[in-house]
DNA sequence: TTGAAAGCGCTACCAT
DNA sequence: ATGGTAGCGCTTTCAA
C-alpha cells in the first residue's frame, strides 16, 4: 500500500512530526511543543524559530497523539441524526454546531438513516474516537453501547426522541400539547371527522402526538373513528397513498392532521390533485408554509439544538446533577389550509 | 477537573483498556489484541475468554491509539459543507455518507456556515484528527491548509464549487448548461425581459449560472438589461426584497430566473403576494416544486455525493491519476409557473 | 499458539 | 529558558 506521494513537489510526503519541526528549528522536541502550544517559559526568538519551521514543513499537530496522551478528546462532539434529508434534523444540528463552535468545540455529524444498526455503528465510531460527548436523535429503543459509555463517564444528551433505557439529559418537544392545539384548532372550525396521517407507529414522538389527538377528541366528546387514524405511513410517499385512501373512503374526513413534516409533504401532494381538499394542518414547521398556505404546529429545531449542545457542554464541564428533561413549546400557525369552516357537518 | 465518575454503579470509571481486558482474561495484551481483531493464531477458547472479558468490562477499542500506531486513520472521512440548513447540501452529504458506509467508512460532517474562517478551522480539525480523506464544499477561494495537506498525501475531493488554487478531483454541475436551458425555456414562452436573482456575486457556481444566462440571451440576440440582473441577494430574505424591487420598477421583467434554491424561496414569498406574478424558474430542485407549481432546473445532489465519495474512495485506495473533473447534468422540469406565454411583449 | 519489547507522536514530570 | 525520559493504548516485530 504505497503512501500517496506528492506528484512532483520536492516536499516531504506524509505528515511531518513535532520531532521534525524541532530538528529543523534546532531545539528539543519539548521546546517545540511548548512553543507551538503557547506555553510559558519559551524565549520569543526560539518560539518564532519553531513556528517558522512548522510553517515551512506544513506541520499540523496530531490530535490522535495529543488526545491519547492527555486522555480523551476534549474538542470533538459526536452527533447522530436519523434523516440527513430532513430539514428538521438539519436545523437541530446546525444550531448545535454553532453553539459548540462558540465553546471552541467541533461537531462531527453522523447519520443513522433510521437504521438501528447503522446508528449503533455510528455511535460506536464516535465512541472509539473518544469524543468528549454525544448528541443523539435515536432511531432505537435499546442503546447497549451508550449505556456502558455513560457508565464510563461519557456525557450524552438525547434530542427529540426520549431514551427509555437510559438516564440521560433530554430535550424534547411538547408533542402532546402541540397535537392538542392542532386538533382544537380544527374543532374550532367545526370539523368533526378528523383524519390523522402518522409516521412509524413505534416512534415515541409519533405516539405522543397521536395520544394528544385522542385526548383532544375525547375532551371534545367526539367519538374516535379508528379508521381515520393511519399511523404507519413511514414516509412521504406512504403518507400520500394513505391520504388518497382516506379521501376515497365513503365517509372521508373533512380535516387532516399530519404528525410531522414528511407526512405533510405526502399530504400536500395528495391534496394538490383535488379541487376541494380537506383542511390540513401538520406538526413541524415548513419553510414555505405561508406560500403553500399550510397551517402548522411550529417548533424550533434550532432551539432544540442550542439547548442540547448547551446542556452537553455543562456535562463535559463536569456537571453531575441528575438527568434533566426539557420540553420545548410549540406554536400554532394557522394559514389558508384551515381557514374555512365546514359547510356541512358529519356526525354527533 | 474531576473525571465524571459513574453515579452509583460498581462499574469502573473511565474507558477500560486492552491491558485490563487482557488481565481479566488472564492472557497477554498481545493475545487480547489478536483475539479482538480476529487475527489468526488464537485458540478458539482463548478468543472466547477474551471476548467475554471485553464485554464484561464494556471495552471499546481506542481508535486514537490504534490509528496512531498504524499511522493515519483509515476509517473516517471528513466532509465540510457550507449551509447545514440547505436541503441541497444535505442531499450531498446523505448520499456521500451512504456510499462511504458501504465501504466501511464513517463520514464526519462539519459546517462552515459560509464563513471562510470557520471552514478553515473545521478542515484543520479534520486534518488534525488524521482523517483518511476530505470532501469539501468550499466557501473559500484560497485553501492554504488543504494545499499542504494534499502535498502530504491526504486525498481531497471538491464538490459543487470548484477549487481554483488546488489540483484536486472535482464534481460539479453543468451550471452554464442548466442556466441556458432555463433561459431558453423562458424565451420559448415569449419572454423577452428576464430578471435574475442571484446569490453571492463571488460564488463560482453563481457566476457560471449568470454567464449561462448571458450566453442564452446573447444567442437569442436579446439586449441585456443589466438592471434586471440582481447578483448579490445573499439569502432568501435578500432575494425577496430584490424581487420586490425589480417588480416595482417602471419596466419590470415578465419572467425571473433564480440561481439557487435559497433565492427561489425568497422569490416565492415575493410572488405569493401578487395577483399576477412573473413567470418563475430556478436552479436546484425543490421538494414541493410540483405542488407549488414551480419550474426548476433540477439536479441531483445525491448523485454528486455518491460520485464524490466514490472518487475519494479510489484515491484513498491509492489511485494517483491526475485530478479529474466531473460535470453532472441538469434537467429542465417545467411546471405552472412558466406555463403561460407572455400576452404583451416588451422590446426587440 | 502465545508473549516481551519497542515505538507511533505527543505531553507530563523532573532535571538542568 | 531548555531538555531528557517516561508513558498514553495500541500494534508490530521477533522470540519462545
Amino acid at each position: 500500500m504505497a503512501e500517496g506521494a506528492a506528484p512532483d513537489r520536492p516536499a516531504p510526503p506524509g505528515h511531518p512530526t513535532l520531532r521534525q519541526v524541532a530538528e529543523a528549528a534546532g531545539v528539543s522536541i519539548k521546546t517545540a511543543s511548548r512553543a507551538l502550544n503557547d506555553e510559558p517559559h519559551v524565549a520569543p526568538r526560539t518560539s518564532e524559530r519553531v513556528r517558522a519551521a512548522a510553517d515551512a514543513l506544513g506541520y499540523r499537530r496530531n490530535l490522535l497523539a495529543r488526545d491519547l496522551r492527555t486522555r480523551s478528546a476534549s474538542t470533538a462532539v459526536g452527533m447522530v441524526i436519523a434523516d440527513a434529508a430532513n430539514p428538521f434534523y438539519n436545523g437541530i444540528s446546525l444550531a448545535a454546531g454553532a453553539t459548540l463552535a462558540e465553546a471552541g468545540m467541533l461537531l462531527f455529524l453522523g447519520f443513522s438513516d433510521e437504521d438501528p444498526a447503522l446508528e449503533a455503528r455510528t455511535v460506536q465510531g464516535f465512541l472509539e474516537r473518544r469524543v468528549a460527548g454525544l448528541l443523539v436523535v435515536s432511531s432505537r429503543t435499546e442503546h447497549p453501547e451508550l449505556r456502558s459509555a455513560i457508565q464510563q463517564g461519557v456525557p450524552v444528551v438525547f434530542l427529540d426522541r426520549p431514551a427509555r433505557d437510559l438516564a440521560v439529559d433530554q430535550v424534547l418537544f411538547d408533542n402532546i400539547g402541540g397535537a392538542i392545539s392542532a386538533i382544537q384548532h380544527l374543532l374550532a372550525q367545526g370539523h368533526r371527522r378528523i383524519g390523522v396521517i402518522g409516521d412509524h407507529g413505534a416512534l415515541p414522538t409519533h405516539r405522543e402526538r397521536i395520544s394528544g389527538v385522542r385526548r383532544a377528541l375525547r375532551e371534545a366528546s367526539i367519538e374516535i373513528d379508528e379508521r381515520l387514524l393511519l399511523t404507519d405511513a413511514q414516509d412521504a410517499a406512504g403518507a400520500e397513498a394513505a391520504l388518497e385512501r382516506l379521501l376515497a373512503s365513503p365517509d372521508p374526513p373533512t380535516a387532516v392532521f399530519t404528525t410531522n413534516n414528511r407526512m405533510m409533504v405526502g399530504a400536500l401532494h395528495a391534496c394538490a390533485r383535488r379541487s376541494s381538499p380537506p383542511a390540513l394542518i401538520g406538526f413541524d414547521d415548513l419553510e414555505l408554509a405561508d406560500v403553500l398556505g399550510t397551517s402548522v404546529v411550529a417548533n424550533s429545531p434550532e432551539e432544540m439544538g442550542r439547548r442540547g449542545a448547551a446542556m452537553l457542554l455543562e456535562r463535559i464541564g463536569g456537571l453531575t446533577d441528575r438527568p434533566r428533561r426539557v420540553r420545548l413549546p410549540t406554536h400554532l400557525v394557522p394559514h389558508r389550509s384551515t381557514a374555512t369552516s365546514v359547510p356541512r357537518d358529519a356526525e354527533a
